[in-house]
DNA sequence: TCCATTTGACCTTG
DNA sequence: CAAGGTCAAATGGA
């Protein structure tokens, strides 16, 4: 369980900077498309064909290995109300609910109003800063679902968001769904890795959190990662293929072991665990907030 | 003091 | 009306 589960982790890896990569360039299109100008024709052309690279890939590579963090990519628009407000105003102090005001909250963005996708991973931890809103537990399933949006969402007007689930058949993996696409300006704002660390990039489970050994893999995992992208990105090349004959008539489910960077801030797992799911199952007790990476 | 999370209430949608 | 999504007061850590 040492080189499939760690080649395990390199794809996904690879398929979260493929997923990460579709969610750039369609940033990027969203730009090009506010500027009305001959010359970015071209360009959006590009644009488009580099995201159909992106889902092709995508596609491919899940095809391999269903376990990777499998984009269900959704990528639709429905509804369409309310559109335009991004709401930045009603967060400070306008009136807080003092008793029902009506139609003042009005208008959230239930349905995905923007571009949506669906990935499957051990790995929470993407480039982009998420702050945690809610929490609910969904009919049906054992575990709370997360909800995030972007830092800056209100200094920037980004309005992406994403909701955490952890999968019933697979507790080791979640479910996110990224909704709407990063129109914050991500430079100044997650120097990559650091900043963004946030809560997202926990994924420990109850089974791990006894389990020394799982952890400290965990770890090492960690080390080659951040670290050098791109040469990981060329070695996973190669291993896939080699990973895809190896595991055609093996799949597995457990993966990875939580190949997160819950650990790398050496945040006390626990509290890890407890931020993103609230230990949403009975504990009454007072669950650690303390998130921060 | 600032900022992030928790959590229950509120709101929309089907 | 139920379920899901969001808001914002309360709370706690740095």
């Amino acid at each position: 369980m040492d080189i499939a589960s760690n080649k395990k982790a390199t794809k996904l890896k690879v398929m979260e900077q493929l997923v990460q990569g579709h969610e750039l360039t369609t940033k990027v299109q969203q730009l090009l498309s506010q500027h009305e100008s001959a010359g970015l024709g071209l360009a959006k052309d590009l644009v488009e064909k580099i995201l159909g690279s992106f889902n092709d890939t995508i596609s491919a590579l899940d095809s391999f290995e269903p376990i990777s963090p499998s984009v269900t990519a959704v990528e639709g628009s429905q509804n369409a109300s309310c559109d335009n407000d991004g709401k930045l105003e009603d967060s400070g102090d306008s009136q807080k609910r003092l008793g029902p005001v009506k139609g003042k909250r009005g208008c959230y963005n239930r349905k995905k109003k923007s571009e949506t996708w669906t990935v499957e991973s051990t790995v929470l931890e993407d480039a982009f800063s998420w702050r945690k809103y809610g929490q609910k537990q969904i009919l049906n399933t054992k575990f709370p679902r997360s909800y995030f949006r972007c830092t800056h969402k209100y200094t920037q007007g980004c309005k992406a968001t994403k909701q955490v689930q952890k999968l019933e058949s697979e507790p080791r993996m979640f479910s996110i769904t990224y909704i709407g696409n990063h129109t914050c300006n991500t430079n100044e704002v997650t120097p990559k890795i650091k900043p963004c660390i946030h809560h997202d990039e926990i994924i420990i489970d109850s089974e791990e959190l006894k389990s020394p050994s799982l952890m400290t893999s965990m770890k090492e995992e960690n080390h080659h990662h951040g670290s050098s992208t791109e040469s990981d990105l060329q070695l996973v090349w190669q291993e896939m293929l080699v990973f895809e004959e190896e595991h055609h008539h093996h799949h597995e489910a457990v993966y990875g072991c939580g190949e997160t960077s819950a650990s790398i801030n050496g945040l006390d797992s626990a509290d890890l665990w407890s931020a993103v799911f609230g230990l949403a199952t009975v504990s009454s007790s007072p669950i650690s907030n303390d998130v921060r990476i």
